[in-house]
DNA sequence: ATAAGTTTGCCAGACTGGCATACGAACCTA
DNA sequence: TAGGTTCGTATGCCAGTCTGGCAAACTTAT
């Protein structure tokens, strides 16, 4: 949002405007750049290979790149068993593009500098002080803006913030953030782009985070799937046909209140029977509690996991939690025909079994088709990924990977 | 399917090779053609407007379209106030590439050529025999399109398929269809093109519709929306940013089996609680068997929204049907973001009264964005629309419509 | 060591298609 | 009839990709 918004940027994309010769070339460069963050590392005959084009005109798109320092010429490869000139395969440079990266959760905030590339540095977190209001949360995200710029002492190319609620990718404010009331309506786009002078994107956490697997992470390479997040809240981002998919200005991915047991219990949000209920972190503290495990209150999927093979109760309460979470999983793979769902928050820490049941749950749920059965994979519990996935909300717009 | 694959044509797409410049030049034409399908038609100044072009080089596009017969010139418009030489709007010819659209329902098939422009002519139906079997189905089919072809007398460009059930869009075969098992596993896609020699593409009868209605309908001029079918059985295409969503090989739109009551009653397909079992037909039958109604096995929705006015009991029943349709819209939307939601088959029938109440009914279990609340609005109930769509399923791939 | 074959990376020219500009045609009002 | 406005097209320019060719760097075979 904010500097060039979405809106406009789609303006800019072959979907809506006349391809001229120079938009060609921009886009072409971008095609390249997502090859490159598909497949890795590539040399200039195989990105030929890929986008169907020859070397010539790979040389030609690259070149500038090169100068500028966004890609780097990595060590050549060994020849083939056939002799030839030596590939030199490219990536992105050490320090190339740096972006700046922000999260922001109920608790507190974390940011770090995010280069092209993906390295992760200078990270840097703050928690809200109790009771804060609006304006000390405010200062609190400058600060840790400041303190983090400092730290790298680079000029970012961008600035992009990941919210745990819900935000309107437009006009770059969070509207609600229900573990969070304090941050309701706050503009943060606009304060940390009049702050830091660099344009800046605000989107919902989970769709950073979809957004970061298909740069960084399970997602590349691959076209089309749904990075779902558990945790305190529940979240989901969609890529499609390897562009992310935004709801008008930024709505939709709100899968934790999709209702899936009308006349089930009254959720916060006013619904009844909303699948969040039943997957998030304080179901599994209510079931450890009810099902009498030690210490309820620590209770989480990996906890679980880890007492499950020598407590039958753990192991019952866990095989609970497979089934609700691969219920809502497999309502997604009916109605969208996804194959790949990447698992953030709470699952990722809960292990390669645990990954194996949720498979095997949602595979049972989901009618068979040609199109394959839905593959779960794990991402990652720490936060390293979600900032990564900021990072990636400013390196997707501002070198068009997704249009 | 069949002809180029939609993976074939994927990969001629901007998103995964690189633009030359007369792969510009196919882009522009389509995007000129889509932007006349968005607005109606339009003169040369205003399809450069739209398109952020000049007039010259919409000149440039549209001079070969209006040579080869797809596109014409209508009557001058009136100059405006201040004169200036009339403007002629282009428009696709009356007569101009005719296609193929077929409806395979579980009773029988419907067929008719339909031009770019929307016109629907030659229609032909046939039902199946009682217990036909595989052979007899496809030779009722192939009569039924020779038939089709033998009335309009014109060459047809190509044949869109639109299939009630589930699909396989790369191979162009049924996998699936409830109210119909002989059908299963039917390469209708692969017999038809052998059998008629033009291009073939099948895909589900929802999503066609969505297609339909982006061409000639509800969906014109819109950027993501859903086209949901409710009869018989129930299903979903969805339209994002301007692009038919396909799952992986047309798995996907099977909104019926959303699970919506984990643990209700036990549906066809083996699963539980299935929104479809509370939406569809024989549930409008059976609701209005225990409600004392007379007739209920001719129940609809249709039926109840002409007798609610005057019968209590009717007015109730079509008040739990609004409640169960938004609820699985609602989902739709939390999920999607989604802005339009276009109903088509029984609730088209219903009128403007129950649109409101399941517009109204919706909103209110959709959290306030500011990407504005849901609209609900009525598609057809005719299968003239769903005849577009499957003509829509051609133009649209040979067009380059959707890319 | 030399030769032949293979692959890489780049250069020069051809080609394609959009864009800026200009101009005639068709219409208005005064 | 003159002046203004808008439409549609012809002309030359330009940016970018594509084709063909060539030197450099590496292999294996003689």
């Amino acid at each position: 949002m904010v500097s060039p918004t979405p809106a406009e940027l789609r303006a800019r994309s072959p979907r809506s405007a006349i391809v001229s010769a120079s938009l060609a070339g921009e886009l072409n460069r971008a095609r390249v750049l997502k090859t490159l963050y598909a497949h890795g590392p590539l040399p200039r005959p195989e990105l030929a290979r890929l986008t169907g084009s020859t070397r010539a005109t790979i040389g030609q798109i690259v070149q500038p790149l090169l100068d500028d320092g966004v890609l780097e010429e990595l060590q050549p490869l060994a020849s083939g068993v056939q002799g030839g000139k030596p590939a030199r395969p490219l990536w992105f440079s050490g320090d190339g593009w740096p972006v700046g990266a922000v999260l922001v959760l109920p608790r507190g905030v974390k940011a770090a500098v995010v280069t092209a590339g993906g390295r992760v540095s200078a990270v840097t977190s703050s928690a809200f002080p109790a009771g804060a209001d609006a304006d000390d949360v405010t200062r609190r995200i400058s600060a840790t803006l400041r303190r983090t710029a400092a730290k790298s002492g680079v000029a970012l190319h961008g600035l992009g913030i990941a919210v745990g609620g819900m935000v309107d990718t437009e006009a770059g404010e969070i509207i609600r953030m229900d573990l969070a009331p304090v941050l309701n309506g706050l503009p943060i786009g606009r304060i940390v782009q009049a702050d830091t002078q660099v344009p800046t994107y605000v989107d919902l956490q989970p769709r950073a985070q979809a957004l970061g697997d298909l740069l960084f992470g399970a997602g590349r390479g691959e076209r089309t799937y749904a990075s779902v997040y558990i945790g305190e809240g529940v979240g989901a981002g969609f890529i499609f046909d390897g562009a992310l998919h935004r709801g008008a200005r930024g709505a939709g991915g709100e899968v934790g209140h999709v209702v899936v047991d009308r006349g089930g219990p009254q959720c916060q949000c006013g619904l009844r029977g909303c699948w969040e209920a039943l997957v998030n972190r304080r179901w599994v503290q209510r079931a450890a509690a009810e099902a009498g495990l030690p210490d309820p209150a620590a209770a989480d999927l990996a906890a679980l996991a880890a007492l499950a093979p020598r407590d039958q109760r753990a192991a019952a309460v866990l095989d609970e939690c497979t089934e609700n979470i691969a219920l809502g999983i497999a309502n997604l793979q009916q109605v969208l025909g996804l194959s790949l769902f990447i698992l953030h928050g709470d699952p990722a820490g809960a292990g390669e079994p645990f990954r194996m049941s949720v498979e095997q749950a949602v595979r049972s749920r989901a009618f068979t088709h040609p199109g394959g059965p839905a593959r779960v994979v794990l991402g990652t519990a720490d936060d390293i990924a979600a900032l990564r996935g900021a990072a990636a909300l400013v390196l997707s717009q501002a070198l068009h990977i997704a249009f």
